[in-house]
DNA sequence: GTTTATGCAAACAATTTGCAGAAGA
DNA sequence: TCTTCTGCAAATTGTTTGCATAAAC
C-alpha cells in the first residue's frame, strides 16, 4: 500500500462503510489495496448518483495511482458486495449510487437536464409482492423510474453525457 | 419495391398498423421501401418482446433483402413513430415491443430464464402523478421492472443472450 | 514465496455512421 | 430527376480481458 493511502478519512460514517468493505474483501480472499481503498473512500463520500466516468474525473488527481480498468473492476466488486446499486436511466452507460444508510427508494429523471431525484413510495413493496404472487415469481427487487421534466428549476441544463 | 414485398398480410390488425406506419412515413417525407414494409409486417406479427438480433433471426430467410444496419434504422423510426417501445431489462442490448392495441403495462423479468411477463397495476398511474407533483416534475411516463425468478416453470432455461 | 491486483493496450459487442450505388417519388 | 435508402465495412463507445509486472499477504 503506498503512502498516499494513509490519508485516511475520519468521517465516522465513511469509516464504518470502509470497514464493511474490508470485511467483504477479507471474506472473499481479496486483497486490500491502495486502489481499492482510494476508490471506496471516494465513492462513500459522494452523495449523488455517479458514473464510471464521473468517478474517474473525481479521481483525476490520482491519475497515476489508478487506471480506468481498475475502477471498473472495483465497481463490480462493490456491486457484488451490495455496497453499490447499479442503475440504468435510459442512457448507454451505468449509474451507481451507494446503498448503505440509504432507505430503499426509486428515481424520477429529468429528460431535459438529467437531474435524478429520489422518492420513496412505501406501497410499492406491497404491490410488488402482489404482482409476484399473482405471476408465480419469487422476488428479488424492482426498479421504478419515472421520466419527466423538472421544468427548468435552477440548474436544469441540457442533459449532457456521463454527467 | 421488389416482388417479395407484395406478399401482403391480410390480418386486419396488421393491416391497420401498417397503415399507421405508412401515414407516419408520408408525414415525415420518408419513403415506403420494401425493407420498411417487410420489417414492419414482421414486427407487427410478433406478440412478444424482441431484440434487434431476434428480429434479424426471424428475417433470416430474407437475409439478402435486408441488412442489420437497416433494421436498426427502421427500429429507431418506429420508436419515434411511437409504434414501438424500447425497454432496458438489465442486459446490454435493447428490447422492443409493439405498443398499438396493448394496454399500458409493466414487466416482471425472470433473472434465471429471461422470461418477461407483463402486468397491469392501475394505481401506478396515480402514484406517478403524486410523485411528480411533489417533486415539481411534469410527467412523460414510467418504467417499472420487477426482477425475480419464475421458479422453473416449464420452459425456464438459463437466460441466454439476445433471447 | 505464493497469490491476487494492476496497468496497459487490445478485444468486445451492440449500435451507429460515411459513403457510393440503388430505389422510391 | 431529385431525394432518400440501403448495404457494406469501418467507426464508436462503454466496458471487459489477457498478460506481464507489481503489490499484498
Amino acid at each position: 500500500m503506498n503512502k498516499k493511502a494513509d490519508k485516511i478519512n475520519h468521517n465516522p460514517e465513511i469509516v464504518k462503510e470502509m470497514e464493511i468493505f474490508n470485511e467483504f474483501l477479507k471474506k472473499k480472499d481479496l486483497k486490500i489495496t491502495s486502489q481499492r481503498m482510494l476508490v471506496a473512500e471516494t465513492i462513500f463520500s459522494i452523495h449523488q448518483h455517479f458514473t464510471a466516468d464521473s468517478l474517474l474525473e473525481l479521481l483525476k488527481d490520482h491519475r497515476d495511482e489508478i487506471s480506468k480498468a481498475t475502477i471498473y473492476r472495483i465497481l463490480s466488486i462493490m456491486v457484488e458486495a451490495k455496497l453499490l446499486a447499479e442503475h440504468d436511466f435510459g442512457k448507454d452507460f451505468k449509474y451507481y449510487e451507494h446503498i448503505i444508510g440509504h432507505e430503499h427508494h426509486d428515481h424520477i429523471i429529468c429528460t431535459d437536464c438529467g437531474r435524478i431525484v429520489e422518492f420513496v413510495v412505501p406501497e410499492i413493496e406491497e404491490m410488488q409482492q402482489r404482482v409476484a404472487q399473482e405471476k408465480g415469481f419469487s422476488i428479488q427487487g424492482h426498479r421504478l423510474n419515472i421520466y419527466g421534466s423538472c421544468q427548468k428549476k435552477p440548474g436544469c441544463e441540457f442533459w449532457t453525457k456521463k454527467s
